[in-house]
DNA sequence: GCAATAACGAACAAATTTGTTAGTCTAAAA
DNA sequence: TTTTAGACTAACAAATTTGTTCGTTATTGC
């Protein structure tokens, strides 16, 4: 848990509120949290989409990453009607969506400066 | 040090090559990295006057932060021509330079949803 | 009845990041 | 001549993030 009182934490809050930059920063940090937005925003928006998406990543950390997500409103849990037992199926918020155009500038501009991998982006 | 062959290492590197967003994200992501690009491309391009800027980061961090800046080419030190001891100024690279509109967005990004706070983006 | 799939949660451990302590070097100011 | 400012580096410690192990619930397929 968060110490809440550690120079670390606190220096985090003192950024926060030197600029919404630093917030939003935290929010896609994180090890595969902009890639799953990235993910869902292209129609891979069930648990088990995802985790045949990154087949590396655990069903724990999977599920974690997403409760982040949605505790940050980028995206929302929707259970699907009709389903036994009920499916899940993740969709972004507003919020969500109007961070996948910042999330491909990002991706443009790292392609353009390290180039040379094969691009997955689209 | 890095592990190097840690899951944890190897996640990263299996990310980088999904998608060149997932390292572009490294590069910016750290506790006070987007920030120093900001003030740097606001013209807080000397040691002193970032310290200035953010006052409870240490001087050992700062350092630390900004030879990672320039190792991912946003930033190039260079010295004062003319002073004595030898001043040295941050200089954005193109890379930096490119960096700071995407930044500008996350920035506005945060605002939009996040709101209330006093805005010292600009 | 027994395994498999979909979707997770809690607790603990390993890895990594952030901050701290101590110290360097040069030159001008007091 | 002792202090101060500018610009840092190295090594270690504290905090935080990431990954692992074990467990849950419910239903369909064999």
């Amino acid at each position: 848990m968060r110490k809440e009182h550690s120079t670390n934490a606190m220096n985090e809050q003192f950024l926060f509120g030197v600029c919404e930059l630093n917030s939003a920063i935290a929010v896609i940090s994180g090890r595969w949290k902009s890639q799953i937005v990235y993910s869902v925003s292209r129609g891979y928006n069930r648990f088990h989409l995802l985790k045949r998406e990154l087949p590396n990543i655990s069903e724990q950390v999977l599920g974690r990453q997403l409760k982040e997500l949605e505790t940050h409103a980028i995206l929302v849990k929707k259970e699907i009607a009709g389903t036994v037992p009920i499916g899940i199926e993740y969709i972004l918020t507003n919020k969500g969506l109007d961070l996948v155009p910042i999330l491909e500038s990002l991706c443009n501009w790292g392609k353009t400066y390290e180039g040379k991998e094969i691009a997955a982006c689209r």
